[in-house]
DNA sequence: ATAAATTTTTAGGCAAATCTAAAAATATAT
DNA sequence: ATATATTTTTAGATTTGCCTAAAAATTTAT
């Protein structure tokens, strides 16, 4: 299997979301920066290899053994922004570009062990789920805090806009990955939340809440 | 840069030894498994790009920029070896085939981190230097115990062996990378040896001592 | 329902990295 | 020193993944 052909297998899963959904020529030639031509060629190959189901002008979708094969480098692409979050320093925004090389090493027990070495992490840096190894992952309600209700509890698991100065805000206001939220009062006027977070309360404008995911519990 | 002119420059380097070295287009081919009309083509490509010095039919060397190039994959395939032995619980034989993917992840923050990590180590599993940032590795008398006369001291740096069999002997007999060791006998009888390790006086025959890799000190 | 717009595929080509087979240069042996 | 052997290069082909331009199919709009 080579890059590019998980590349499009992950690009194919990220947009048809559930192994049946039929996804556009298009839509994967955009997604990947590439054209529609080259997308129909290789959706032909990987049509020989029984990885997507294929008929001319109809779209294309995953086969179970293409859907098992995309979530496989998807658990790895996120176990390797762990690693490099939790051990070696890299920002949230850092992240990305790196571990799309790295989820193409291939060794089994690399990924295992790095799995354990991590403590068997169940979300990435941006609170995405990690696929186990026979490709089961967590279907969170995964919502922005400005859409939760009065009353409701989650914990922070991600931010929309990963840019330096919100990252460093929330630095500054001590609000990071894994912390327990709720939602204790909305203030009408500029639509700004009272929160308490890690048994602190704060007051965070609207525009703070757009960018930060909560997984509901 | 891609992976294969990587590899090219790799060879080069470890079938030179050092910079002005020429190497023949013949041991290129067969180090890498390819044909030597392969080599030729790359090597042509290599030379447009500054990274070797090349004549027809009189070989090919490094130049400084090759040279350069060269080291710092090194540098980052032994890394990773350590990374793989330290933190992922890789034996000696396991690393090679991993570290070989590894070494060509595009990401300098990612490789100082990741030395930074592993303590600054100046040898990989099996005992050979890690080169610097910037290229300067230290140069080891590195011997085999067996060549060592009696009364030299040094530290037990790798193996030339890295067989299961004799990886799982020096387990249990408590012998590792790092140790220090000194010669104390030689039993001309069977040229096996009476060693010092660790504070420990042990007996190991001459197969051992012919595939224990020292540094002097 | 048909014309227009859009999407998708085909056809043909290109660059990288490899190969085989044959030619050219260099090295070796008598 | 010349014939033989070896090494190296060239020429031409192949595969992968991409491209452009044009044709074919599908969708949308009137």
């Amino acid at each position: 299997m080579t890059h590019s052909e998980e590349n499009y297998l992950k690009s194919i899963f990220h947009l048809g979301r559930n192994v049946k959904e039929v996804v556009s020529t298009n839509a994967i030639a955009e997604l990947m920066d590439t054209k529609p031509s080259s997308v129909t060629d290789m959706i032909r190959k990987l049509s020989e290899k029984s990885l997507v189901h294929y008929k001319k002008y109809q779209g294309v979708s995953l086969t179970e053994k293409g859907a098992k094969t995309a979530l496989s480098i998807i658990r790895k692409h996120r176990l390797w922004e762990v690693f490099l979050v939790e051990k070696l320093n890299f920002t949230w925004d850092e992240v990305h570009e790196v571990a799309e090389q790295l989820e193409h090493i291939k060794s089994e027990k690399l990924i295992d062990q790095l799995d354990e070495l991590l403590g068997f992490p169940k979300f990435d840096p941006h609170g995405d789920p990690i696929p186990s190894k026979n490709g089961n992952f967590v279907e969170t309600t995964k919502m922005l805090l400005n859409e939760m209700p009065i009353g409701a509890e989650g914990i922070c698991i991600g931010v929309k806009d990963s840019s330096a100065p919100f990252l460093k805000f929330l630095d500054k206001n001590k609000i990071a990955l894994g912390y327990k939220i709720k939602v204790l009062e909305r203030e009408e006027f500029d639509d700004s939340f009272y929160i308490r977070i890690k048994e602190r309360k704060i007051h965070i404008s609207n525009q703070i809440a757009t960018n930060l995911y909560i997984k509901i519990i």
